[in-house]
RNA sequence: GCCUCGGUGGUGAAAUUGGUAUACACGUUGGACUCAAAAUCCAAUAGUAGCAAUACUGUGAGAGUUCGAGUCUCUCCCGAGGCACCA
């Protein structure tokens, strides 16, 4: 008997299938068709990592699952190979970045190659690759020409050590996410992509899709859409005899109307109209003009300044870590409430955002956090105007809170208690509880609009606004536009050219691709490289004219990856994107990859779809149909690996020392798809005395069946009968239950509950005592041929080498691939005799076995006559629950 | 602070969605084989009491709904991840 030997079978089957084209699939068949596809990696030079490899053996699954299923699946792979670390890599070294990437892209495709991962890597996607930027800065071009892309000057995210501008998705905590260095605020020219354009369909879309429901919830949290209404509070100016009334035209720009507001206004944004009597001051933002606004003889315009020039040397840092609230009083005007003629002090304060909304607030503290501390601070008054519906606090008045559940009820208290003892319940508790009360209510001391819940004060007061023309209902959205210019080279060139006048215009079609230029100095200088090539410079002048300038940034790499599955259907197309035959093969059907990529890499995808079917490249709305994320790979501890730590797991070690099969299965097995997973080496063993078992199993089985055939015994019938139900029923029941659970398992993506049975059947193959005589030289239960096959064919998508080869040995010439995915037949899974469960007060007592129909009262009688369930039964018994094929309950 | 998941043996984890809690795997202990070790095989493995059959307790804590709760409801505790002045 052979022993189980991976590594040299593995290498064996890898061969044959690299020589056969194993993974060559018709792309023009469209019939059966589905798309499994992997997040592709970044090519680092360290290798494939765990994470990659339990996602792609996830995919790898699922592809030869279906495959065998008789669908015709696109399972394609390739690089997300334009990025910062090549660059870094060659600012070091000064190795060229493509030589790094083409090693190490090398690297990645040997390992995945010898997990055994059937990707057809002729057919890659590989973003440095010309012949695919080629297509971004077409899409880019087409994107320019329809007004989705436009160039500003803002202050942007600048990280100094990458020397280029980061976008706001990857800041983190003020930091640049790549490098840790703290961000400062530029003045940057930048490209921006219109995503917010399309910030209403990004979420709502959401609906459309079978997504992770926390991974809608937190892209619905990134575009952040508020629904809200502006109110335009008129400033009064003091002058040194009072308050005077002059009205002075100014401009606001952070205003969202377009026509002019005559009288001098503060106009500010709230979602929480409802809370406008509760209205005590009002806060603008270190960037608002109202501040820089010399007519309006504001009296302590140096305190100001100088605090407007603190709060700007701030970095996002400072201002995050900053405890308490800071913020200066405008002196010389008021703003008055137009719902009750109130004046209240403006105070400028950092903890408004000059960016959000239009960069003013009024602070109603009572029912704010922000205002509450601000107000306390400042020693502002507090004014409560909503009284909680239902609270979480128990007071003595309020203990019947149903009493107030209506508008009626609360009223009718308030107003049939001379004393207001409600209102002064309420307002005491605010008090008490030291905090702002966020929530709705309904609403008090408001005058007209009181007694009312809050959503219904909303909507009469927007609408009051509207029509005296002081404000109206808004959308707001968190969601900013995308800059997409970063000032490196190891990136897509951004394909503008500026005339002598300056002008923008793209480069055109027939220049495309616009190459990178090779002849460039990596050295970051805060210049971006593109600028140092002659080569470019030259290019520009040659094609344009004399005077023309390139554009010298280049793209973030997230654009590159925004639209790489829209290529594999055809990546070889030098006419098109992707041809539109070849287009049906999108949406993605089933999309597996890191949940760290909720917000930047999904969310841009899922704007490039919408904004090239806006312009009619495309006709479906959403790129991913399905996603699941995979869990991260910790060690043996439960901890994160890294290199600090040096604790990085490597996968070639692993195939090394266990086998691709058994690292394959391990993945899987140890927990579900979506949790952590810890490399355990010490667990790994598991899986791999599994496998041995099988090899085993079949080793003996074809020794048997040869020894039989030798000696001519009579067993041949057996061995080749050809149904499944072979002469033993317990064995072909077993097994087709064990198709049902891996089948139905592997479509839900529950790889780990689809191992575990797997083991459950080859332990009862081997394991039974009492038939296993039937093959003399064996303990094991005996199987027929097409029962044999039937068990490699299902273990066959985890492990695919070890099943090639054991397939083999059954004598087949053809790959187990191209073997039918088993059916089970409801015949002989249906269990003739079921164990029932005999409970007495939901308590088990007995377990008897019964046949699989039996009636209701049958098997209460049975149940009553158990000697073990009659001893628990004292008293007269007063209800029997029968649930058929499981229990009877004896309620006494 | 807010949002989203989680909390089940010594460990990774199952549990047909309200119906036998701990499947499968690791580890541990004992046994077989061996001169011995490794490997392999067999047995035990939630806790307490008992020679045992068995009984009681048990899914983070507490309450509730139910004939019956790991699963549903409420309150609280703990852990992980994400967001964080977005008005």
């Amino acid at each position: 008997m052979e022993k189980y030997n991976p590594q040299e079978i593995e290498k064996k089957w890898q061969k044959i299938w690299e020589k056969n084209k194993a993974s060559k699939m018709d792309k023009d068949n469209l019939k059966k068709k589905f798309y499994v596809l992997d997040m592709f990696p970044y090519p680092s030079g360290t290798g494939l990592h765990m994470g990659h490899t339990e996602s792609y053996t996830a995919s790898d699954v699922f592809y030869r699952f279906k495959k065998m299923q008789g669908f015709n699946v696109l399972h394609p792979q390739g690089f997300d190979s334009f990025g910062l670390p090549a660059e870094n890599f060659a600012i070091k070294t000064g190795i060229h970045p493509s030589e790094t990437t083409k090693k190490n892209m090398e690297n990645y495709i040997r390992q995945m190659k010898s997990l055994g991962f059937a990707y057809d890597f002729d057919e890659q996607a590989v973003t440095s690759d010309p012949g695919y930027y080629k297509w971004t800065q077409w899409i880019f071009g087409k994107f320019f020409e329809n007004g989705l892309v436009y160039k500003k000057t803002t202050k942007t995210n600048w990280c100094r050590s990458c020397q280029t501008v980061i976008a706001n998705e990857q800041v983190a905590e003020g930091k640049c996410e790549r490098c840790g260095t703290d961000i400062e605020l530029k003045e940057v020219p930048s490209w921006f992509f219109k995503i917010t354009d399309f910030a209403e369909e990004l979420i709502n879309d959401l609906d459309k899709v079978d997504w992770p429901e926390h991974t809608k919830k937190n892209q619905r949290n990134w575009i952040g859409k508020s629904e809200g209404a502006t109110v335009s509070f008129e400033i009064k100016i003091s002058n040194e005899n009072g308050i005077s009334n002059d009205k002075f035209p100014i401009s606001n720009q952070f205003s969202n109307s377009n026509n002019q507001i005559p009288k001098q206004t503060i106009e500010v944004f709230t979602t929480r109209v409802d809370t406008i009597f509760g209205c005590t001051y009002l806060v603008v933002a270190p960037e608002h003009p109202l501040i820089k606004n010399q007519e309006l003889g504001i009296k302590n315009q140096d305190e100001i300044g100088e605090y407007v020039k603190k709060a700007k040397n701030k970095t996002e840092l400072d201002r995050m870590e900053a405890k308490d609230k800071t913020g200066v009083e405008i002196k010389g005007i008021k703003a008055v409430n137009p719902f009750n003629g109130e004046q209240v002090p403006v105070f400028v304060a950092d903890y408004v955002l000059g960016g959000y909304g239009t960069g003013a607030v009024m602070a109603v503290p009572a029912h704010d956090e922000r205002d509450w501390e601000f107000a306390k601070k400042y020693e502002l008054p507090i004014r409560y105007v909503i009284a909680p519906l239902c609270g979480s606090y128990q007071r003595p008045s309020m203990n019947d809170y149903k009493t107030y559940e209506t508008l009626e009820g609360l009223k009718k208290q308030i107003i049939n208690d001379k004393n207001d003892e409600v209102v002064k319940s309420i307002l005491t508790e605010c008090k008490i509880s030291k905090k702002a009360h966020i929530n709705d209510g309904i609403t008090i001391y408001s005058d007209k609009y009181s007694f009312l819940n809050s959503e219904q004060a909303r909507q009469k007061m927007t609408e009051w606004l509207k029509k005296e023309g002081l404000g109206k209902k808004i959308v707001n959205y968190r969601l900013r536009d995308w800059s997409i210019s970063r000032q490196r080279y190891w990136g897509c060139p951004i394909p503008i050219v500026y005339s002598p006048k300056g002008e923008a215009r793209f480069v055109g079609e027939e220049n495309l691709p616009w190459t990178l230029p090779a002849d460039v100095d990596f050295v970051p200088t805060g210049v971006a490289p593109l600028a140092k090539s002659e080569e470019l410079k030259k290019r520009v002048e040659n094609i344009f004219g004399k005077g023309w300038t390139a554009e010298y940034d280049t793209m973030d790499t997230f654009v590159d990856s925004s639209w790489y599955f829209l290529r594999y259907s055809d990546p070889h197309d030098d006419k098109a994107f992707c041809s539109k035959e070849r287009l049906e093969w999108l949406p993605v059907d089933l999309y597996i990859g890191g949940a760290e990529h909720t917000y930047m890499h999904l969310l841009f995808a899922r704007f490039f779809v919408k904004a090239m079917k806006k312009i009619g490249l495309l006709d479906f709305d959403e790129p991913f149909l399905k996603l699941r994320h995979q869990g991260m790979v910790l060690d043996a501890q439960g901890k994160k690996m890294s290199k600090s730590k040096g604790n990085v797991v490597n996968p070639d070690e692993m195939i090394e020392k266990f086998g691709a099969d058994s690292v394959r299965t391990y993945m899987l097995f140890a927990a579900p798809l979506e949790d952590e997973v810890m490399w355990n080496e010490q667990n790994i063993v598991g899986v791999y005395r599994f496998f041995e078992k099988v090899w085993n199993y079949v080793e003996s089985w074809n020794e048997s069946y040869e020894k039989d055939i030798a000696d001519n015994k009579n067993n041949i019938e057996f061995y080749k009968k050809s149904g499944d139900d072979g002469p033993d029923f317990r064995t072909a029941s077993r097994l087709h239950k064990t198709i049902k659970k891996v089948s139905e398992d592997i479509e839900n993506l529950k790889f780990n509950t689809a191992v575990s049975q797997l083991m459950i059947f080859v332990n009862y193959i081997r394991e039974d005592k009492g038939i296993g005589k039937f093959l003399k030289e064996s303990m094991d239960v005996p199987m027929t041929i097409p029962q044999l096959e039937k068990l490699i064919i299902l273990l066959s998508p985890f492990a695919p080498h070890i099943t090639e080869e054991l397939w083999e040995k059954l004598g087949h010439k053809e790959s187990i691939f191209n073997e039918e995915w088993p059916e089970y037949d409801e015949k002989l899974i249906a269990d003739e005799e079921v164990e029932m469960v005999v409970q007495v007060n939901g308590k088990v007592r007995d377990k008897i076995i019964v046949s699989a129909d039996i009636s209701e009262d049958d098997a209460k009688q049975k149940a009553l006559s158990s000697e073990k369930v009659q001893a628990h039964l004292s008293g007269e018994v007063k209800k029997i629950i029968f649930v058929k094929g499981k229990l009877v309950n004896v309620v006494v």
